[in-house]
DNA sequence: GTATCTGCAAATAGTTTGCGCCAAT
DNA sequence: ATTGGCGCAAACTATTTGCAGATAC
């Protein structure tokens, strides 16, 4: 993994300001999804932690993730129906690239910018978009 | 529901020539996702198509979207975790939009052209792009 | 000390699989 | 007659809920 952006203690005090307890396993999952670029499903937060507390729930995950997406702290991305993953929420806008093979996702540039005043009567919270196709590494396999 | 677009002998040639069996089951399935603007889950079809022929099972519904999916009749949304939505494909690329309140998705242009060759080495197959808000008639009432 | 958080166990929703039966070519 | 399709029942996966004990403020 990378170098950490994020410290424990800054993780810690934007939960604090959203208003979360800053509890050791709030803190873990948070840091997995703001450390890593790699989207983590829930069950991939949760193996991923278990090693470090044995005790860990699948339950606290989920509530965490809740609670972190609730305050605005996380996002939730709807790119694989029945396995919601997890980014980051206050960075510029982009999409994500979903391999078919892999599975990898990686981010991506959101293509000049989605007009959001054509719609008449909407109101336009979010956007999400997912390319879907095949990772360089995927394409060039199975060349 | 409006004026079908699509008969059911239209319906059972296109399957028929997609090398599916044009069986009741799946025209009418079919039928009810090209002929609505409803981008129907598994489940509504089943509840829709129950009252006609009670001895449908979710299963066949199952199987046929997935059929119908893997020839390239119609495409799956992933606009919400754990409850896949379909859509016929051969139509112009559109985008959608979910209303986070009364849950209708509603068709979107997309924006401008997704522009798909600025990343090296990946092979685009498919964009999703899904907006979230509200729709008119329920920011009318939150107002 | 009280509100919040954690985590076990059980429930639920959406979907998939195994398998026997039926229908169409 | 053989291939493909249907549908029951059971399995499986991701997620949610109820609740009791633990923890932080």
């Amino acid at each position: 993994m990378q170098k950490n952006q994020y410290s424990e203690s800054e993780l810690a005090t934007m939960l604090h300001n959203a208003g979360l307890r800053p509890s050791v396993q709030r803190i873990s999952i948070f840091s997995l999804i703001a450390n890593s670029r790699l989207h983590p499903s829930a069950e991939e937060i949760y193996s991923n932690l278990w090693h470090r507390f044995p005790s860990l729930s699948r339950t606290t995950v989920y509530n965490s993730l809740h609670a972190l997406a609730d305050c605005g702290l996380v996002r939730e991305l709807e790119i694989e129906s029945g396995n919601k993953r997890y980014d980051m929420a206050p960075q510029p806008e982009h999409g994500h690239f979903m391999c078919r093979r892999c599975g990898k996702i990686f981010d991506t540039e959101l293509p000049h910018h989605i007009d959001m005043r054509k719609m008449k009567g909407f109101v336009l919270e979010s956007v999400e978009v997912c390319y879907k196709g095949l990772c360089p590494e995927c394409s060039d396999h199975s060349a």
